[in-house]
DNA sequence: CCCATTTAGTTAGCTAGCCTAACTAAGTTT
DNA sequence: AAACTTAGTTAGGCTAGCTAACTAAATGGG
């Protein structure tokens, strides 16, 4: 008979729930925070993207935020009205964008980092170094876990 | 004269903006998972606060949720649907309403969360113990960093 | 060289989740 | 009893996801 599907759960989809959770909220909160840099964390994820990576597709774009390319064209539009990035011409391919964040761009991404976190980097110098140094490891960890394949 | 606010930033503003990064990746990447459930991530979130924190009032729900109760409306409305949760009059106030999770609710949690996480926690069986119990605390740290007010 | 196929990206149309403003109804206070 | 507060819903707007269907350009086979 298997036992109680809610009794001692496998630690292992514990933690798998409890970072599933964690994240839920943490973004919910910073949502919150995010208002004040005038984009939405979508925007600012992407943007921040062709900031550090440099030029690139729109494709290469959609994949490293790993989402369909029908998502990312409202918000690479977003972010050219705003002149936050501009696309030019593929030279080697005629169908395809080169985004190229602005100066503009640059500086936003800076100040609204900045900004954005703030509060949270606020509340982190609270945080002993020890737990800080968790958190950093943890952040790549995640993003390890999220970047994995389906196997 | 200020620094280029590119250049060498504040350390604390890193770990909070890879917080953030981390969380929307992961986030995005476990949605897909959570399709085999049949429910959204918002509905499963709060479904599994009713299950496990037990019957609680509308408003209790969008403030564990962190959300606003004209949020939290449709996502009830959806749980009552699917017969998921039932909401029974509060017999200490005629405007409130006690949410309580049904049998099927219970157990959908149980199974969905097992599907769920099924797969992260496959990868988490790759990863280190050290790094898993960094991560376990990490979930336990960020959930604060969420809940914490703004000062 | 031309036709069929593939690829880059957009458009259209749907769902969900978040919000504020405005409302109803019930409880509370003066 | 009137005024205020509180619980929750409704209305309406925006953002972010998706799939399906499209245009236009690149590619490859006969």
């Amino acid at each position: 008979m298997p036992r109680d599907a809610t009794a001692r759960p496998d630690p292992l989809e514990e933690l798998a729930d409890a970072l599933h959770s964690a994240s839920i909220h943490l973004l919910r909160r910073l949502r919150r925070e995010d208002d004040a840099t005038g984009l939405t964390p979508a925007r600012l994820s992407a943007l921040s993207v062709v900031v550090f990576g440099g030029p690139m597709r729109i494709s290469d774009l959609a994949r490293t935020e790993q989402v369909r390319t029908p998502t990312i064209t409202p918000i690479i539009a977003a972010l050219e009205t705003d002149g936050l990035v501009v696309r030019e011409a593929d030279p080697r391919d005629a169908r395809a964008w080169i985004l190229r964040a602005t100066p503009k761009g640059q500086k936003l991404t800076a100040q609204g980092r900045a900004r954005r976190v703030a509060r949270l980097a606020a509340q982190l110098r609270d945080v002993p170094a020890g737990d800080r140094a968790i958190l950093r490891r943890a952040a790549v960890l995640m993003q390890e876990l999220a970047r994995k394949d389906p196997a």
